[in-house]
Formats: C-alpha cells, structure tokens, sequence
DNA sequence: CTTAATAGTAAAGTCCATTTACTGTGGTAT
DNA sequence: ATACCACAGTAAATGGACTTTACTATTAAG
C-alpha cells in the first residue's frame, strides 16, 4: 500500500534557457531516462531478471566473445564487481564463462540463447527509442545530434 | 545476433558511422565521464567525503530550498533512500534540515557554507568540462548540440 | 628455477536502496 | 468535533552492489 507505481508527475517547468542548462544535466536527464526504459522493457518481455546494473555488461558493443577484464574496464568498476555481475546473469542463463583456448589464464564471455535474444531486444528497443526521438526533432536535426555525440565519443572528451 | 560485427572485438575501430551508435551508448558515455570527473576533482578539492551516490542530490538545480520528496522525484529514487543521502550529507556537514514554517509536516533542506562551497565547485567543474567541449567541437556545433539536447529535455522523450 | 606480472576469483566489509512499518500533520465529510 | 484518509517524513531490517584485501593459477623474464 504505500509507494504506489512511482508515477511521474509534472515537474513544474519554468521556461529555461540554454546557457542556465549546463552541459552535465542535459545529458544525464535523458540518458538515466533510456536506461530505466530499456530495463522495464525487458522486464515486460520476459526478461524479468535483468536489473540496473546488468545494462553494465549489456551495454554497447556486448560481451559476447570479450574477457572479464575489459568488460570492468569498459563499464569502469572493479574487475571482481563486474565478475559478481557475470556470475549473476550466469545464474539466469543469459551468458556462459568458457576457458580461452589461447591463454590458460583467461576467460571468455559467450552469450547464451537467452542471451542473444536480450542483447537483440535491447537493440530492439533502441530502435524504437530512437524513432521517437526522430519524429520529436524531425529527421534532420537528430541526425545532426547524433554527428555532434559520435563527434565527441571520438575524441577524448568521452574519457 | 550482435548488432554489428565488425567492432565486437577492439573499441579502437576508428571509422565509425552514426548509423552503428545508437543514441543509448552516445549519451551514456560522456555523461558517465562527466560524472566521474565530478567526483574525482570533488574530492582532490577538499570534499573528499562525496561520493557518486551523492550527486543525486546536489544535481542541477540543487537541493536548496527544497523539500526531501521533491528531491527523491528529481533523482527517481525512494524517498527513503533520498532521506538517508541527506543524513549522511548532513553528517558530513553539507546541508541541514529545517523545519517548514508553513507547512508542519514539512521539511526543507538548506545548504550550509560547506555546501555551497561544494554546489559551487560543481558548477566551477562543469563550466571548465563545457570549455573543453567548446574548443573541441567548436562554438558554434556546441551551441547547437546543446539547443538540440535542451528541445530533448522539453519534450517528453526525457521522462 | 626463481621471480615478477597478469587474469581471474573469493571473502569480508561498506555503502546504498528497497521494503515494510510507523509518527505526525492537514484536509474533509459525516 | 470526531473520524477518517491522504500526505510528508522517518526508521529499521533486508538485500543488493561495489570496493578492499588477499589468494590461486598461468605466463613471461632473468
């Protein structure tokens, strides 16, 4: 009975200009926004199991065939948190940690069905995420946001 | 099925096409740094008690004035767990929560000197972080790309 | 063979957030 | 007015997530 479904409510919104907007917030509003989306609807789609913090192993481009390691370093924690995460999504069957055939001492990540079918819908729900954005904007300016962020991703602002 | 084969194994691929980022992982990953950057040039500033949680509380525009439920909406947290940030931010001496003259079962939080040393330094660290932007991609494309940003955040696209 | 470096793992501890439950205030309808 | 209910905030227990510290196993260098 209490803390119904946190529903949204107005947040009263007095006209703001950019320059009061700072870089920071901009970003971080509709990012926090896609990533509480996309775990909800994977949550819908069968998906139950998948929580917050698994979008850290999930995330772009996925750790399908990647080891440990990196997967730490590119979500930036710890090698033996994101090993807890790996052992957890292990549990629910969505990837598997084989030996590296290679080097004794490595592991590798390999997506199980299950798996491939999450990563899959999350790409799903992107898309579809991205064709609201789309029809918001209008096709041009999106297109142009996105050349700006790919524009920042690759230099070394995003680090 | 990934959703692209070609950069599965190295991120050092260097031409890459709008079409392949999804805006998911082009907003996540600056907006992580920049938040990471907070932290980190927080502490080697003098607080050295903030943490990453914290900053859901002293995100734009601030806790000042405002009252503890509005805090947790803001920040799509409990407010149970809006309550427990506060108190430990009021251990540490950022802010103290007064009571509402108007309203009996109200609380409002206020900034202590420590606090808007800290608010300010975040705004210091932010308009530094929008410099580099500025001069990396330009003035004029950074103009842009945060006019397009603030039309997201009018839009509800960013709840 | 010894030593050092690297990849991964395990356990303990800490910090954070949710669940559940409670107090006190304000409004409203009988 | 009393009763009732909704709302703002708080508190304790629980569970989850991340870090610190420490360990094993493999690889490489001397």
């Amino acid at each position: 009975m209490p803390f119904t479904k946190d529903v949204k409510k107005k947040m009263s919104n007095p006209k703001v200009k950019t320059s009061d907007m700072l870089i920071g917030a901009l970003l971080r509003v509709p990012a926090q926004a896609i990533h509480r989306r996309l775990v909800s609807e994977l949550n819908a789609s069968g998906f139950h199991e998948l929580r917050l913090p698994h979008m850290a192993v999930l995330q772009f481009p996925g750790p399908d065939g990647v080891r440990p390691g990196v997967l730490a370093e590119r979500a930036g924690i710890s090698k033996q948190a994101m090993n807890q995460l790996l052992g957890s999504l292990e549990g629910c069957g969505y990837v598997v940690r084989s030996d590296d055939p290679d080097e004794g001492r490595a592991r590798i990540i390999r997506f199980t069905e299950r798996g491939h079918a999450a990563y899959a819908k999350i790409h799903d729900i992107l898309l579809e995420i991205e064709d609201e954005w789309r029809s918001e904007l209008g096709l041009q300016p999106f297109a142009q946001l996105k050349e700006l962020l790919l524009r920042v991703w690759e230099s070394p602002l995003a680090r």
